[in-house]
DNA sequence: GAGTGGTCTAGACCACACT
DNA sequence: GTGTGGTCTAGACCACTCC
């Protein structure tokens, strides 16, 4: 053994870990502490190999498991950024509703309601991580395709991780919800997790959505999760789907 | 250049493709072709390497793809094996359906009917790629989660594909119906579309699932496909969501 | 102990994007 | 042209499984 063996201080909780996941949680903990903020480039490989003390082939495999779940995305002779949440991420990897002919768009949102109270919903508050009582904003979207009504969306955040969210910036918001999400607060939904039932349409949603109340609709409840799998956002989402329908793949092609 | 450069023919569709792209279209084609049938463990990456003529990080390579795509299995110490569809396989790959709780299981199925029929139905004639008029198979089944009904699946495959197919052999299936298919037809499902919407439940689907007719259930619209996406098999499943959901996390964990 | 996949290294050269 | 990620090579050693 050499005499000046070199020395790279682990985490206790990276014992026995192999060397490109604690590479790959260094990366994590940077995007999540805002060193890496969405959007940035990362500096060039040989550079963060060097700075890490790794081989470039152990730092690449690290980042290729960030860019599977999309925190990270590469771009060939560019270089590597954070992954920011724009229009077709939220088209291909949160929103799953299309036409029956497959045409998929971005949709039209106009919001319905907006308040900021004390949480009730023990459903929304076990998804949510919090405690019945506590403070949430809460308000309703109709989404329309085509210029029909197609999708009703009632969300839940809770009110400590968006602080100053209000009505009119809600109204503001130029891009997606995540986009403001992760521009305005700092919190960057990395992926969810979605549970389908058929209900009736409730005379609430039947309005909303133009439809005959007691019409067969689709009840989309969607828990969004951050880093670390911390919930931060409930849905419930409610879809008349005589002309669209709710899709998925099934294993991801090549 | 030395005078003997080494010399790999290479398919005239492969042109600029990388080499581990390559390699990997090899694998498939033996997969595909049978010489490496389910179940069998492929030769040692240092073996398959050599016997390729490229470098193993580049055979490991093509190897990762196959693995995320679930066609290959790799069993650490053991070997690499093609993938076969057991029960496990089947519920979290293509089974959805889980008690609003969580709880997975295995449904138990019963086969409701079956017929070797000239297709009419377009939209399954679509899916499958075939012409109406052609000869399918068509059968139903119930399936049931801790003893209730639950789904109610009425599929369609090619008679073509599915030479000899009758309905003694579903009924005596020790298996999984994938598992069926891959045994005794040798297609493999790799992976499948679905489209989901709400719908009243009519008569025939109530009485199936002990449900009043006109309440709201899902149906899924599923297309199975196996290499190349060639589809096989086209199932309607209609679900009966009072105690159970259909579940999808969008963006896979780490 | 022998054989397998899993990790890690240290380089080389290619393809692509911007300037 | 310069710098980036993408591919490919050729080894070494580790961890796991089975005999």
């Amino acid at each position: 053994m050499p005499a000046a063996a070199s020395f790279r201080p682990i985490a206790p909780e990276a014992a026995g870990m192999p060397l490109y996941r604690v590479v790959k949680r260094a990366l994590l903990r940077a995007i999540e502490g805002g060193e890496l903020p969405p959007g940035e480039a990362l500096p060039a490989e040989a550079a963060l190999a060097g700075a890490f003390g790794v081989a470039i082939g152990t730092l690449r495999h690290a980042v290729d498991e960030l860019v599977a779940e999309h925190i990270l995305v590469r771009r060939q002779g560019r270089g590597t950024y954070v992954a920011t949440h724009d229009a077709d991420r939220f088209l291909f990897q949160f929103f799953h509703v299309e036409r029956s002919d497959g045409l998929r768009e971005v949709p039209q949102v106009e919001l319905l309601g907006f308040a900021r109270e004390r949480l009730e919903d023990e459903a929304a508050a076990a998804a949510l991580g919090i405690a019945v009582g506590e403070m949430v904003v809460r308000f309703e979207n109709r989404l329309r395709l085509q210029g029909r009504p197609v999708v009703h969306d009632l969300i839940t955040v809770p009110a400590l991780l968006f602080k100053g969210l209000t009505e009119k910036r809600l109204r503001e918001r130029p891009g997606t919800i995540y986009q403001l999400w992760q521009t305005e607060y700092g919190i960057t939904v990395v992926r969810a997790q979605e549970r389908v039932r058929a209900v009736a349409a409730d005379r609430g949603v039947a309005r909303v959505l133009g439809i005959t109340p007691g019409t067969p609709v689709l009840q989309v409840r969607r828990s969004a999760l951050t880093f670390g799998d911390k919930p931060v956002e409930h849905r419930v989402s409610t879809v008349h789907t005589a002309v669209h329908e709710y899709v998925q793949t099934l294993s991801r092609p090549a």
